[in-house]
RNA sequence: GCCCGAGUGGCGGAAUUGGCAGACGCGGAGGUCUCAAAAACCUUUGUCGAAAGACGUGUGGGUUCGAGUCCCACCUCGGGCACCA
């Protein structure tokens, strides 16, 4: 490339993309331009984009991600804010041991090769990064700390051992959280899991359930639809628990035993015609055994074992159901109501036992058609015909109804004893009145179930964070101590060779560290969501040896006011985190409730058709591809202006090469502008000469919307809002001689551009910045320039006249100018129109329009 | 079924509180420069119409002097949850 000494134009210098990016790149790297500092006096602001899994180079996603999030931080120092924006790795997983075995060599060396590469190529975008922060989360300095927090949860009984039925993928080999099955498949390889009954651990985040769903609320900063998913998996549903006593074997005689159902409709108790047990549950193996009913239920119990947890979901299934022959007794009539084993009934859920109200529940409507239960009306609108003819008690009598009577809308209770009449339906007066009676008598109460599950963190597969425990015969579960941390990881398994960590006596030989006794370590590691749930928090002070970070580093940062991702992590990463952040601050190490302030979820970046990027369709655009031809500024720019951050965008070169010819254009207008530039000029707003102030005037209008946009992260309009000062500026060069030009006013011109421009291509703002304004340091010591909106404000304004409501002419009149000179004008100008008319009103909205009314 | 979004030119998209719909860019058309091309620059570009003008923000109503924006009903698309009792 021949340097810009040689290669102008016209006494411009050629715009050499990659010249210029090495140059500034290498000066920001020496100068540690990006450092965040301790000691600033300057208020804080924490821009945090979501650490990528260094599975390969950087894609045109991660591009997107981090472009907006250097914007927003560049921008937030040129407005005064010491900035902390720093970037890590989310480094265990199961790709890397995939990518080992394929490759044979070992995990961490892959991983750390892709890092290597992945930190390239953040350098080559211009990414402010404070790389002295870099974290991660597969070094033992960091993982140290996740065993530490797990051991802190233990000591609060939130890490427990238990043996439950867990999803487990058959093809990544090892269990999985609810929150990682999605639409009944793996999260990562789409393999339908098996259902297992294995001993696992788990964190207890149904303590937090309440808590996280309330602190939704305050996050004004999020996006709804997030706020709304975490809401929906969470799943709050208040209702009451109601005991059955189950009958003896005459059917009708109440038993000492007592099961006790969740519903959130305890107004429709009259309506129970049938109680149901799921497959799994105990005690309806229990009540069938030995009876004429027990071969049906294996049947049926072998039959939902087979079909995968996908099939058993969807409303479209047919259920199935069996009679155990014994009957439970209705706490509010007394009468008995036969136990069915049901296919379509959870165990997980409630107390894995429900009341059968066929008139007010689709499901239990079709269970009855099905196996012809009856289904007594309990509720009905009072415009409804069996309103009138079932609320006199008199007339009461077990009919079967259609769907249409069912109480999902709004209606009356009917055939109800002593609540006929109420209004029931969710949350309504016979709910309180029902739930009081039951209460008195000590067989029902009021409670809420959630139906976020706990956290299941073990993963039987090598590549993660050891968990911290040791099994001893004698003992049990065993703590390792903390002055033994960490628990290190071997990094010389040989996967290919079929390794396991559950194999690898190095590893789990161990002594337990209460009586001394041989004893197992635990060989399972922690789920990598484990690692990303706090290394926002590790930022703050990632050299920390002797604690996981300090209280007074995360008071300085925290809470992280920006932080970019995925939309794809708004319930798995985001609701954990949030969980995290919280156990923290009840250990009492911060005092944050909630971690970040604002987030924004960036869309997709699909191919030119639509389609999702994916190696194995072959149409993924490196961002090499675009950086090569036209250097990252250009890459940059095409990113933030083709779309709405949180929208999806379809890649389109033409889009890239326009970002290309603008970045060019406005070099050239900079370059023009600065040829007659002098900082140490002073402006004279009223000898400006009419194009000079108006171009002055629209550097005040368009600064203050370009900062407006910057404000709420509208990169798009903000890059247009530059667009148009350059296109004026560009205009006033053409339109003004050179010795016309006012030396002050294309130096803050010149300026403004520059600055504005800076955060989104940060190597061409610099070299402007000092090659054209000879300007001294770093842009980014430069503060954003302040603008003025009396200096944006035009001395005459154009007004739309409307004759009711439609433009029909237009006037010019001083910006200054009081309503009624406006009505004046204004009714001159219509005059032909509203002649022989009679004007009714008029609205004069100063500085848009002027609306008559005339008829 | 429940819960969130979103529907604006040929395309990506603008339009702070109800106030000139279509900013900015892409694409298209015409032109300047050039032997020619590229690059650059200039003009033009919602639809219909020669023009005046009319129509125009998913559909149908409504509120208002005035609606892309507010209200009611609906349609379509995207996303989340879901035999959750």
């Amino acid at each position: 490339m021949a340097n810009n000494a040689e290669a102008r134009r016209d006494g411009v210098p050629i715009y050499d993309a990659e010249a210029i990016e090495t140059k500034w790149q290498d000066v920001w790297e020496k100068n540690d331009t990006f450092k965040a500092r301790e000691d600033s006096d300057r208020p804080k602001k924490y821009v945090l984009e979501m650490f990528p899994y260094p599975s390969g180079d950087l894609h045109m996603g991660h591009a997107r991600n981090y472009t907006i999030g250097d914007a927003m931080a560049r921008q937030a120092r040129m407005r005064g804010f010491e900035v902390l924006h720093p970037m890590g790795f989310d480094a265990f997983g199961l790709p890397a041991e995939n990518a080992a075995i394929k490759n044979n060599t070992q995990a961490g060396k892959w991983t750390y090769a892709n890092m290597d590469q992945a930190v390239r190529t953040m350098k080559r975008m211009g990414f402010s990064y404070d790389y002295e922060r870099l974290v991660r989360t597969c070094d033992p300095e960091y993982y140290k700390w996740g065993q530490w927090a797990f051991l802190k949860m233990w000591e609060k009984g939130l890490a427990y051992r238990a043996t439950s039925p867990v999803n487990w993928c058959p093809s990544c080999n090892t269990v999985l959280a609810n929150e990682q099955v999605v639409d009944g498949k793996c999260w990562r390889c789409g393999s339908v899991p098996e259902k297992r009954e294995l001993s696992q651990w788990y964190l207890r985040i149904t303590q937090y359930a309440q808590e996280l769903l309330d602190d939704l609320d305050k996050l004004e900063g999020w996006p709804e639809n997030v706020k709304a998913q975490q809401r929906n998996w969470i799943g709050r549903s208040e209702g009451a628990e109601i005991d059955f006593a189950l009958a003896a074997e005459d059917g009708v005689t109440p038993t000492d035993r007592l099961i006790t159902v969740f519903t959130t409709r305890p107004d429709t108790l009259y309506g129970v015609s049938f109680f149901l047990l799921p497959p799994e549950s105990p005690l309806a193996a229990e009540l069938v055994a030995g009876t004429e009913h027990e071969e049906a239920y294996l049947v049926l119990k072998k039959s939902v074992e087979q079909v995968s947890s996908v099939d058993r979901q969807g409303s479209e299934r047919e259920k199935h159901g069996v009679f155990t022959g014994r009957y439970v007794i209705n706490p509010l009539t007394g009468t008995p109501a036969p136990i069915w084993i049901a296919d379509y009934i959870l165990l997980d859920y409630g107390t894995g036992a429900v009341m059968g109200v066929p008139s007010g529940d689709q499901s239990d409507f079709e269970f009855a058609r099905k196996y012809d239960l009856p289904i007594p009306p309990i509720i009905a609108r009072q415009d409804d015909p069996l309103y009138d003819e079932l609320k006199d008690e008199r007339n009461m009598r077990v009919t079967n109804v259609d769907w249409d009577h069912a109480m999902d809308a709004e209606g009356y209770l009917i055939q109800s004893g002593p609540f006929t009449g109420m209004l029931g339906g969710k949350h309504s007066p016979a709910v309180d009145a029902i739930i009081d009676y039951l209460g008195e008598r000590g067989v029902g109460r009021k409670t809420v179930q959630f139906r976020l599950r706990d956290w299941l963190i073990s993963r039987q597969r090598y590549w993660g964070n050891p968990i911290p425990m040791i099994h001893c015969d004698e003992c049990g579960d065993v703590p390792v101590p903390y002055e033994d941390l960490p628990v290190t990881l071997p990094e010389d398994l040989d996967l290919g060779a079929g390794e396991t960590l559950a194999e690898c006596e190095e590893f789990y030989a161990t002594t337990c560290p209460k009586c001394g006794k041989p004893a197992k370590r635990i060989t399972d590691t922690m789920d990598t969501f484990t690692c990303s749930s706090w290394y926002f928090l590790r930022y703050c002070d990632p050299h920390n040896d002797s604690m996981p970070f300090s209280k007074e580093s995360v008071d300085r940062w925290m809470p992280v006011d920006n932080y970019i991702g995925g939309i794809e992590h708004a319930i798995l990463h985001l609701l954990y985190s949030r969980f995290w952040t919280k156990v923290m601050r009840d250990l009492g190490l911060i005092d944050i409730d909630e971690p970040f302030t604002n987030l924004l979820c960036q869309g997709m970046v699909k191919d030119a058709n639509g389609d999702t990027m994916s190696k194995s369709k072959g149409n993924v655009v490196p961002p090499s591809s675009v950086i090569g031809p036209y250097g990252a500024d250009t890459m940059r720019l095409a990113i933030l202006f083709i779309a709405p951050s949180e929208k999806d965008f379809n890649w389109d070169e033409e889009v890239v090469a326009g970002a290309n010819r603008f970045i060019k254009r406005a070099w050239r207008v900079v370059w023009g502008l600065s040829q007659t530039a002098d900082a140490n000029a002073k402006l004279e707003p009223k000898s400006l000469g009419k194009a000079g102030a108006e171009l002055y005037r629209r550097m005040h209008e368009l600064g203050i919307r370009c900062t407006t946009d910057f404000d709420r992260a509208q990169f798009n309009t903000a890059i247009s809002a530059v667009m148009e000062l350059v296109n004026d500026a560009s205009a006033y060069l053409n339109s003004t001689p050179a010795e016309q030009r006012d030396p002050a006013l294309t130096f803050v011109v010149a300026r403004t551009i520059v600055a504005m421009l800076s955060p989104i291509c940060p190597h061409w703002g610099e070299e402007l910045y000092h090659e054209a304004l000879g300007m001294e340091g770093s842009v980014y010591e430069e503060a954003w320039p302040t603008f003025d909106a009396n200096a944006a404000k035009a001395d005459t304004v154009q007004l739309a006249v409307q004759l009711m409501g439609k433009v029909r002419a237009r006037i010019d009149v001083a910006a200054d100018a009081t309503k009624d000179e406006i009505e004046a004008v204004a009714r001159e100008a219509l005059a032909a129109h509203i002649v022989g008319k009679t004007v009714r009103k008029v609205i004069v909205v100063p500085g848009r329009l002027v609306n008559i009314v005339a008829n």
